[in-house]
DNA sequence: ACGCGGCGTGTTACCGTTATCACAGATTTG
DNA sequence: CAAATCTGTGATAACGGTAACACGCCGCGT
């Protein structure tokens, strides 16, 4: 055995940088780097600031793999969804993805269409163990079977756009309430008001919350609604296309259609222009979500813009807090966040004909 | 076993099965269960079937982290894009995600909308700097100046759904001219004549050879090509909208229209209403893509399948292999990868009105 | 004074896998 | 027939972080 350690075997690769290098640049140790990295505990302000420099200088970004093996904190997060719109899916991915890189989360995705209560149960009970923390859109967000059997596996959830806030479940949401109600009085005041509305699916708290608000709104204008003006819809193209053909065959149509979702508005647009109406001359439309289909049907629509991306983002900080903080072995903290909403007003809304 | 691991600070976390556990259960050290996972070099048949029946039995899968930690292959990915429908997004994202999961790769996600050509050379020099790999869908994987910035940084490169197959570029796609060239042979099938096409953006090689297989099926069943039947549009749903309606205006109109992308198919639908035609009795629609949009509308579209999800989740694949390939100093190697389309028959198809 | 409990930080020991080299036995070579 | 080469496998040391614990130092109660 002759000497062996004058080798030294040259396995570095490129050129990232290391807590180690970040470590020797502050004059501290790779420990304290990480500390200050994950924010956790107590490190004096003044080494943090120090530490921080380094970072900032050296351009530091901490390596994911790394990081998520050593933790073992089982970062592995599962984002399930069921048949939602493309348009939406495509900003819950994208935002949920961001957020996972910027966590050094590992996102894994899982679809559950068309499955039985009973699937769902054994599909939840499977998912448990896979993974530390879930996040759940909406409808799969008020689904109680699923709910209790991943509470029951003692995982976080977090919900995104449930609409409610509920008592045992952390969420990220807009105030659905107050948009739609903005939304009407926006219709409104263009004078507007034979305003019809297309609900959203039965299955969602944020279905009842829009009608609520549209129904407030209504109603501080004193404004009757008329039960025939109010058409159940189930936030697909397809429900749209009928509840805006009930609206439109009656006597006295509306001048203007508030849909719970940007697809159903699109096919309101779709079916007024079928029947030789113009949008918005004829029949003003409207939508909410702000999905990509609110610009890609003509005439753009105006809308409520719900930050599905940041939203997403949020919803995966707040799970690996919670992940964190529950193996901390405190008891699990629920917390509550509403993002703020905009109204977006483009080409389908004018004042109704002949006021 | 009394001594030694008495103490042994219980860090383990879950069930998973690491790889010396199947080391010991087939009786042969970690490297070579190693070796085998990655079917790499030298082992002896019979061992490598030992190992083979551990993992099954254990039903054992390789950390990520701790493979991608150790390897050092710099598995930072990115996946560059420009505006695409939200339809298209989604699945792209959908399949690159579930490829990055299972290949340990980390994803990065970046947009490059209304960039001019000196913006994209500094983006391009930027992440060349900053991962390991791009994957680059239409229209990005035709652009001259990215793609010789990044293979002048010497970094791998895969174009997803390019259409043509380029000399110096991986890439993985379908059979754009044989596809489109079906498509029309089923319309041809079906009793249609005057079939009008709406041709794609024509900064993609996919547009030209969807129009080619048009032609090429339309010339072979002898069937003259009206020139104002064939329409540019640029995949967007607007430019469907226009161009349908200039062929619908025309004193003959077409039969059939065949769109070069579901979106402006949609469009098609939607303008056929407006003007009071039935689809499909009074007029047929196809897309291309297959994207959700398809199954959106009403009616459902006749559309090829593109797999788009899957075409991502191969594009990650062959780019770790070209990664690793070129980190052991091999020559750059380009692949071409052709992925199976299929013909989807909806409802947005019939005979025409009268032969 | 003495011990006790925090606080801020460094040390050590891993996390699960692979790169590299060592090495015994089989095979070829000079 | 010994030396050189090849083959298959094992031992060891990383990869870049973090958990758990150790260790001074300080203020405090008794």
């Amino acid at each position: 055995m002759p000497a062996k350690n004058a080798v030294r075997t040259e396995r570095r690769k490129g050129v990232a940088v290391t807590i180690h290098e970040v470590a020797r640049h502050a004059g501290v140790s790779p420990m304290t780097v990480s500390r200050v990295m994950n924010s956790n505990s107590n490190v004096r302000e003044e080494t943090r600031e120090l530490v921080m420099r380094a970072v900032r200088e050296l351009n530091y970004t901490p390596n994911a793999a790394a990081r998520s093996l050593a933790a073992a904190q089982g970062t592995r997060i599962a984002l399930i969804y069921t048949n939602p719109s493309a348009a939406y899916l495509s900003e819950l991915l994208v935002g949920a993805l961001a957020g996972a890189a910027r966590t050094a989360a590992q996102l894994v995705l899982d679809t559950w269409d068309h499955m039985s209560h009973a699937a769902e149960r054994v599909a939840a009970r499977k998912i448990a163990q896979s993974v530390a923390g879930v996040i759940l859109p909406p409808p799969l967000c008020e689904s109680k079977v699923v709910l209790s059997e991943l509470s029951a596996a003692g995982i976080p959830v977090v919900a995104i756009a449930s609409g409610r806030f509920q008592a045992d479940l952390s969420s990220v949401r807009i105030d659905d309430f107050r948009a739609s109600q903005e939304m009407t009085e926006h219709l409104i005041s263009m004078g507007h008001a034979r305003i019809a509305f297309i609900r959203g699916h039965p299955n969602q708290t944020a279905s009842t919350l829009r009608y609520d608000g549209y129904h407030a709104a209504m109603t501080a204008a004193g404004l009757a609604i008329d039960p025939a003006l109010v058409q159940q819809g189930y936030f697909t193209y397809r429900s749209g296309l009928e509840a805006t053909e009930k609206l439109l065959t009656r006597k006295s149509p509306p001048t203007a259609i508030f849909a719970s979702n940007d697809d159903m508005a699109a096919a309101a647009v779709s079916v007024a222009h079928r029947r030789g109406l113009d949008v918005p001359r004829d029949l003003s439309v409207v939508g909410f979500d702000d999905t990509p289909t609110a610009t890609t049907v003509w005439p753009e629509l105006t809308t409520v813009r719900q930050p599905i991306a940041a939203m997403a983002g949020s919803a995966i900080e707040l799970l690996l807090r919670s992940i964190r903080l529950r193996k901390d072995g405190e008891a699990r903290v629920v917390s509550d966040h509403v993002m703020a909403h905009v109204l977006i007003k483009r080409d389908s809304v004018a004042a109704p004909r002949k006021a």
